[in-house]
DNA sequence: TACTATAGTGTCCCAGAGACACTAACAAGG
DNA sequence: CCTTGTTAGTGTCTCTGGGACACTATAGTA
């Protein structure tokens, strides 16, 4: 009767290269043979959605504790040709120095950046541009734009990150001053040293502060 | 194997007398008998999570063609103590003249003020919360707050809703300037008199300003 | 005609955000 | 050691949006 099957896809996001990356597996059968598609796979009988989620993320990715979040439910009658599949998606954030292994199993996987994406099989392309839609908007007001980074950054990088993903340029001195103005970093004592040019401070997330600010209500405009 | 049934729930909302009410419906068998519910339903072989949605909220209230949005997809194993069962919920709002009829089927049903809820079946609780958290936050940024009123109303009204969703009292004159200031609303011709009192201005939401604009990526902070 | 109830209106002040250009510190190469 | 190239780091002005705040206008009713 009414038994549909139940998937979940994740889309794994992170940044290389300045540039928004997402990670994608090529399909070794049909439907959209040779296509690729956002890494998923069916719930288990025992697991909750979230922990189907995990599940997936570990299994492509092979790391646990990052960002992961609901997105939302595609389940239009014909969005499978096999048959009636409701897919529950998320998104997942890695930071950069964490994505290093793309596909555990023989499965080619790779990281595409956002503005330069193959076809992709089944609904795969609405969803990946919601989720591009929402970390837009979830910057502006949350904190997420840390989850992409390793636990020690410039202010630089920081930057960069929201340009990635933002599409745009910003202000070195606005930005800046607004993260300033938030007062969740704590600096380092180090220094990040490139070639050729003057060293930067490093700083990391105070996660304490953090917490404060959001017991009182306040939220995190950028 | 991994065929779980799948549902839709729907938190209907409304506004009456000056207060947010949701629909609730009284459940006739176990589990969770004579407990309080959202109603919901089988997403059937053939029709869209959307179109589930549509129906269940005819099938209950009547109406058609009002604010229907998707709002997040619970699945926990044990949610439902006869199985697994993952519920898509939905919110939808309902125009104050229009929420008549509570219940089309023998079921018993009736609108219940968001902060005198009974207790509530299953999981139904966190949904609830979250619908509020979510209309909370899109009154501020969408023009949702108009799809609970009556074609034409005040702006005394149109305040009602606002301060019956968030929860506080607002200023009148900074309310009218922000209304204002989008310039989404049309004088009617008409006045409403109320008894023993100064007769108010009506006003319509004019959507096709509203789409100017949208397409220019203005947003409705509020 | 006085009383009551709701409608309608303007100013001041503060905070957040955008636009904008120069100096500082390091490495490499001559 | 001095020049050049590269990235880090810093302050002001201005505009706009939002919050706080109190009185007059218009109707009905007693």
């Amino acid at each position: 009767m009414s038994e549909i099957r139940v998937t979940v896809d994740v889309v794994i996001f992170t940044i290389q290269e300045g540039a928004l990356k997402v990670l994608l597996v090529r399909r070794g059968i049909p439907p959209f043979q040779d296509s690729w598609a956002i890494p998923g796979g069916f719930v288990q009988e025992q697991e909750s959605l979230d922990d189907a989620a995990r599940r997936e993320l570990m299994e492509e990715t092979g790391v646990q504790d990052v960002y992961l979040e609901q997105l939302y439910s595609f389940g239009d009658p014909g969005r499978d040709p096999r048959g009636r599949v409701v897919t529950v998606a998320y998104y997942a954030l890695i930071a950069a120095d964490r994505a290093v292994r793309a596909g555990s199993d023989a499965a080619e996987a790779r990281w595409w950046a956002m503005n330069q994406l193959p076809p992709l099989a089944f609904d795969h392309d609405r969803i990946l541009a919601y989720a591009l839609e929402r970390i837009r908007n979830k910057l502006e007001y949350t904190t997420v734009g840390f989850q992409l980074l390793p636990e020690a950054f410039t202010l630089s990088e920081l930057q960069s990150v929201y340009e990635a993903i933002l599409g745009r340029s910003l202000d070195k001195r606005n930005f800046r001053r607004k993260i300033n103005l938030l007062g969740i970093l704590t600096p380092s004592r180090q220094q990040r040293r490139e070639a050729r040019a003057r060293p930067a401070q490093l700083f990391r997330f105070s996660a304490d502060r953090f917490e404060k600010l959001k017991d009182k209500g306040i939220l995190f405009p950028f």
